[in-house]
DNA sequence: CTTCCTGCAAACAATTTGCAGACAG
DNA sequence: CTGTCTGCAAATTGTTTGCAGGAAG
């Protein structure tokens, strides 16, 4: 895995590449985005980039997590209840698994899904582009409590 | 696959049982729903059920549906950027296929999920309850108007 | 310099809620 | 009868947008 600034340099590059420009502001959300490993909202995001930057605005994140969608390099995990939680480190689909008590989320290896893909693929005729795999359930830390 | 009529039966059987009552409201909204095997939106609900029933409001519809998600009979599939979809004809969780073009939804055959369940449960110590599996893909017909 | 970016506030849209009257059981 | 359901309208909330000024390159 890379680690967090090696993380945010290869977002510049890219940023570079395509002839977006480097800001204060950016820097300080893909900082905060590469330091957080558990999925944050943009509130979260925001939090965190105003406490060292206290002029941004909820607003310039949003663009900016919407930039780095758009890019790939930051995956949007999508609720329609809960806020939408975004992952900077390992922004290509993958497994998520998510506790429905205290909603955290976590990266599980889980291997056979490319496999599953591609007997899909040829069975409907669809071409795969993405997935999404969210198993909910309860984390043993939660358990405990009950 | 079980018709409509006898899954509209099996709901009011469940409806009765929990004690909630069965309005004209609630049985337009149910036959709407079973005929309905698009995964429709709430709005296309509303409009089947306003058709025949013009009275009927959109929040009686969310209020509905959110009854049925509490009964197990309805599973509702989020999105937060494109409204919710509802898929009443098979309540248990399980994968989608959803064309990123024309963004109609179906239901493909995929086995080897438990499987894969089980080896989650196993490996990580959680509870697992219930999962989402969302492909995202380019349909035969999409694709063939590019 | 020029274009893209920021930050504020207002706009949005799907969904939810409060409440008074209606009606299922 | 009684408690639940309906329907209207207003509220909610995360996210998006318009625009004037600011700054990256």
């Amino acid at each position: 895995m890379e680690d967090n600034s090696s993380r945010v340099d290869s977002i510049l590059r890219k940023l570079r590449q395509t002839g977006l420009r480097i800001t204060p502001q950016r820097l300080a959300i893909l900082k905060a985005l590469s330091e957080n490993k558990e999925h944050p909202g943009a509130g979260e995001i925001y939090a965190a980039v105003k406490a060292e930057f206290p002029t941004t605005s909820i607003a310039t994140v949003y663009k900016t997590l919407a930039v780095m969608k758009t890019i790939g390099e930051v995956l949007e995990l999508e609720f329609s209840n809960d806020y939408n939680r975004y992952d900077g480190n390992t922004p290509g689909a993958h497994p998520h698994l998510i506790c429905v008590k205290c909603r955290r989320i976590v990266d599980p290896e889980l291997a056979s899904l490319d496999e599953m893909t591609e007997k899909l693929a040829s069975e409907t005729g669809y071409t795969i582009i993405s997935h999404r795999l969210d198993f909910y359930g309860v984390c043993p830390e939660c358990r405990q409590k009950e």
